[in-house]
DNA sequence: TGTATAAGGTTGTCTATACAGCTATAGAGA
DNA sequence: TCTCTATAGCTGTATAGACAACCTTATACA
């Protein structure tokens, strides 16, 4: 039996929906197999019902459990979408051309955040996060500026490092496990600063990319990366999963 | 006052998250805006604190309200931002946001293709392919510039429809299975001709999301979306397949 | 005038209870 | 053996009440 502790400082449906993920990531639970019923849980857990079907509501939503009224409650088969934009190392990529990756830091400190940030990092403002930035030059040109904010919390020695050998989406892709990903891909022209950063000429449009990463239900950092237009584009090319012609379920 | 009706046909939480629902796309509640309180509604509805709560906090999980603690309920601002995972509807996506989608048609027919969109096709220059080219509007607003070209051998009735009541992604969608997709995301500055269909600013950019379609081998359509930067971003949010970092029960 | 306190409204959470609709199963009856 | 029925368990919904945390505003006090 796991642990039935169940503490005051984090609500309980919030403890319960924890609880159940881990069995399921742990695979005691796997995909088709039934979960505890309200019931059981009401049982096992001293909550009430109300607060069960909250946390197996929440997980229904979220989308790791499908619910069928007279039956039970049971692990979804995990979605095997293709990711139109995969985190990769910039220096992997102009490695992978043949060309020679160097970078420079513009900015390494603490400091704290801004209503702005600190609502990207679910948090309030004033917050203490790091931050770095960096430009990332292909063959001594400016093709990539780094903008990005990390929680202590989840990668407390990212401020010791010189990043003269591992790019920081390198690092925290090799420590830290990331649960979920939101990407927002804009058009824009640089600020005065990323123009001189980036040594883009007057006029020319750049392409951001902005990615949050979540672990655990926590923000773990949030980065924009500043592309020149006429340097670079995002690209990708894959069969959908679901490419044998079924109707499917999507009438969005 | 609007109808108070609630009947016994849907559940009641449901009825009310579409009676607000209605009341923001009516401009009632503008974005930013306070809708009622949980206690309003209990009174006004004659339901039950957690009917009203259920309702507002799942608007809330929906992103069509923001809830503060101590202070209210409020309508958010719809983000102007399409998907990048998914081939998703213009007009679907507008709706969502409780817009109105509107397209013009610019130029649709029967073309011989250039060099460059032979190769795009794996064909040969001169081979005679559909090309549509059409302004989406939302609430009158150009958002979206298509450009397409289609292989009439996969799509032979295309040039016969109108495109009032379906736009081409979602006829095609719908009407040729879809093997493999190559995405590219620009940025760019618009040509004049773009700018005037657009009714771009000068000296705005676009983000340019291209997209070439695989059928059985064969290309089945090519085409060219071009968004005005400050009207709209390419998003998406997802769990990562592999996220499976079993560490179960520990308290992080 | 300025500050501390109290009050009232708001959301967030939790409990206990109830009823309805659905499903699978065991048991009764033909 | 087969069919129908009752039952138990499950989810879905709804209610009434309660307490906590938070915010704003008004009030009392120094």
């Amino acid at each position: 039996m796991t642990s039935l502790v169940l503490t005051q400082a984090q609500p309980l449906y919030v403890q319960l929906k924890e609880h159940i993920l881990a069995r399921i990531r742990s695979r005691e639970w796997a995909p088709g197999s039934r979960v505890l019923s309200e019931n059981e849980i009401v049982e096992q857990f001293s909550v009430s019902r109300m607060t069960a079907n909250r946390a197996l509501k929440e997980l229904t939503q979220e989308g790791f459990l499908a619910r069928v009224p007279g039956v039970g409650t049971f692990v979804k088969e995990p979605p095997q979408r293709a990711s139109l934009l995969e985190i990769r190392n910039i220096a992997d990529e102009i490695a992978a051309r043949g060309h020679f990756h160097s970078s420079e830091i513009a900015h390494k400190g603490l400091v704290d955040a801004s209503p702005a940030i600190a609502e990207e990092f679910e948090t309030n403002a004033g917050a203490r996060l790091f931050h770095i930035t960096m430009v990332h030059r292909e063959n001594g040109v400016p093709v990539q500026l780094e903008d990005r904010y990390v929680n202590p919390l989840a990668a407390p020695d990212f401020l010791n490092l010189d990043f003269a050998g591992i790019t920081p989406t390198a690092y925290l892709v090799a420590n830290v496990p990331v649960d979920e990903l939101e990407h927002t891909v804009e058009a824009m022209m640089p600020s005065p600063q990323e123009q001189a950063l980036l040594d883009v000429p007057a006029g020319e449009p750049c392409l951001t990319l902005h990615r949050r990463s979540w672990s655990r239900d926590r923000v773990v950092t949030a980065v924009r990366f500043t592309y020149p237009a006429s340097r670079h584009a995002l690209y990708s090319r894959y069969r959908p999963s679901g490419s044998n012609h079924s109707m499917e379920s999507d009438q969005t």
